[in-house]
DNA sequence: ATTACTACGCGCCGAGTAA
DNA sequence: TTTACTCGGCGCGTAGTAA
């Protein structure tokens, strides 16, 4: 089991939740998670069957995945290794409500001076849009705090003899998802944050201004 | 950069202190510690440095290597995706010295009912032997506190006649080696630990009786 | 829409080897 | 001892397709 793409589609069945219960799947939008295609999937899930990491249950045209306390082992042993490279991490929790951004979100990501940072530090391609979240009351000083951190910087930059400022960015997931929270350097508003991720997040999650969201922030000391 | 290999290897370069500094490393061993070959190991390195995420320098015949701000940020990204998988790891730190066992931790290792399981648990093939430390007393309450901990469990089995009982295990890098630290139900020395891995720690790290050592074990909350 | 088969061809791994 | 080249074979990823 040192095949990669194994690792990587273990890890990705494990972010679904597929450690606890059976999950349903699609081999198309697994492999293209990970970066194969569906069929490169569909013939790593039946190997990782195969070797007993995960079980397998037809659902309808999809299928379920859990999986098992062997392949739970794997991804143990690699988060291990993990964590005696970096140490512990700090995960810090958000809890707000979707809110209307002005656009100005969209504006910004779309700006070739910030996109290609994140691509290049954040790793993904962002969707051209953010999300915005009001962070209730009781979570505001774990918002404050993450002004006063620094992870990623995006440098901002000058374009038409308009100034663009730097952002602060931070890998964090909602509702599970990783994505990243991005704090602009001169934003104002302390109880708002800014997702951004490699899809819709509005539309993967159907959120409708007002709908609870969980955000965790991942850091390290 | 989905390429299972680099990713493996940016891991196992990272875990030698390459995140800090240039580190000496030989193509042979790395190659053979991730499971690939010399070669592959030689042009996997010149492919992380092509594409800047790693910067090497000759040093004799061998390589210094050090990773680069883009190379951390990705095993960053990963180690974020794993910690939201599994939730905060604990650390339990113990200190102690090197002593001599009496020869069972040998005995037991080698006996085929465990070392399946070792194999099979905690992935990979122990050295004949086992790696005896005696806990300084402060750190004594942390390493009886592992007697009550539940990680992985090796089962015992009767042998001719003989029963061999449950052994307890857990992974635990041992000066930043990771192997496991083993606690077999009825060890009674509440201050003596056990350590294996896949070569002899005290080769590898040319211990001697009275030596210091740090162990780190892993667990999840 | 799915999953998963067969075919095919490229990419990659390792043997051999040079320096 | 090293690293890293060339080269041959095959593992594996994808296209096409059936169910």
């Amino acid at each position: 089991m040192n095949r990669a793409y194994a690792q990587m589609l273990l890890r990705e069945l494990a972010l679904r939740g597929a450690m606890d219960r059976y999950v349903i799947i699609s081999t198309k939008d697994v492999g293209k998670r990970i970066g194969i295609s569906q069929q490169s999937a569909s013939r790593w899930l039946s190997e990782l069957e195969t070797e007993g990491l995960i079980r397998r249950e037809r659902f309808g045209k999809n299928m379920k995945v859990k999986i098992t306390p062997a392949g739970i082992n794997i991804l143990k042993r690699i988060y291990y290794e993990y964590s005696a490279i970096f140490g512990i991490p700090k995960i810090i929790k958000l809890k707000g409500t979707v809110i209307s951004g002005l656009g100005e979100g969209r504006y910004y990501i779309m700006k070739e001076g910030y996109r290609s940072q994140i691509r290049e530090k954040l790793m993904f391609d962002p969707y051209p849009g953010t999300l915005n979240i009001k962070v209730y009351p009781n979570y505001v000083d774990n918002a404050r705090n993450l002004r006063e951190a620094n992870d990623i910087i995006l440098k901002g930059f000058v374009e038409n003899g308009r100034k663009f400022g730097d952002v602060r960015a931070f890998f964090a997931t909602i509702e599970g998802y990783m994505g990243a929270l991005i704090i602009p350097e001169m934003s104002h508003y302390k109880d708002i944050v800014e997702i951004i991720a490699d899809v819709s997040l509005r539309e993967k999650f159907r959120l409708k201004d007002g709908d609870e969201v969980e955000i965790n922030v991942y850091l390290l000391s």
